[in-house]
DNA sequence: CTGCATCCCATGTGATACTG
DNA sequence: CAGTATCACATGGGATGCAG
């Protein structure tokens, strides 16, 4: 019994850890943010309400199922709100919250790092590259 | 030819913004802080030089690979310094590099955004859920 | 116009076993 | 100790076609 402790013990932690992941509210974050198109909807949304195939080509490189499927779980996630006017064809307008305009100064903290400092990554990725060949 | 056009000038305008997309800083940013366990490593480095297996330790839900190649992307983008000290066994510390430094404030950011407001995300999903059965 | 269903591939992540 | 190699799997993302 006491041989197996040692990897007992680390399972144990392992499961505590990723039970502790999954709750995480900043790795839940990162996983709203980190996905390829919320954050682009949402600046999109900065200015205002936006219809569907607005949205659609304001974001030339969107599938209509990824921008179905991120508007869904923006939605979900309570940064946008979906109104439908039911005329005829239907018209969906999609606007953000309170939370998602909440949202935005974070995405511009986000944008503004990336101006500033992506250079330099550019810089260290050339040299790494270059010194082993 | 004048059928295609329409469809040929989407086409165009996708490569185009696919192009900017793979450019745009604040995307490949979110690539870098949205893996799994960039930020985390970040955030432990945060406290001074970590050792491998010390990282490992610090974050059980890890597998090695991941660890490995974790550290190797940052350490190619410049966010982390790797020192060797060959001993017998070797040692291999892992340091926050100046720009890895300037990053935390920003890791700091999206984590008390989180803290702050996860917990509205939460009640917009469970209320979304319940609406709709 | 807005959206769902289906199929398919690329990538990210993980378990396991092996090495200098 | 600090990795590397290999295999396997889940997920994300995209293309296409159909529907209210």
């Amino acid at each position: 019994m006491t041989t197996m402790t040692a990897a007992r013990r680390r399972q144990e932690a392992k499961a505590e850890f990723d039970a502790y992941m999954d709750e995480c509210p900043t790795h839940r974050l990162r996983g709203i943010i980190g996905n390829k198109w919320s954050s682009m909807i949402l600046l999109r949304l900065e200015d205002g309400p936006r219809r569907y195939a607005d949205l659609g080509r304001a974001l030339p490189g969107v599938s209509a199922k990824m921008l179905t499927q991120t508007l869904r779980s923006l939605e979900r996630d309570g940064f946008v709100a979906r109104s439908v006017t039911p005329t005829v064809p239907v018209q969906v307008e999609y606007t953000l919250t309170v939370l998602g305009e909440r949202l935005i100064p974070l995405l511009d903290a986000v944008r503004q790092w990336a101006d500033r400092h992506m250079g330099e990554v550019d810089e260290a990725r050339a040299h790494y590259d270059a010194t082993r060949t």
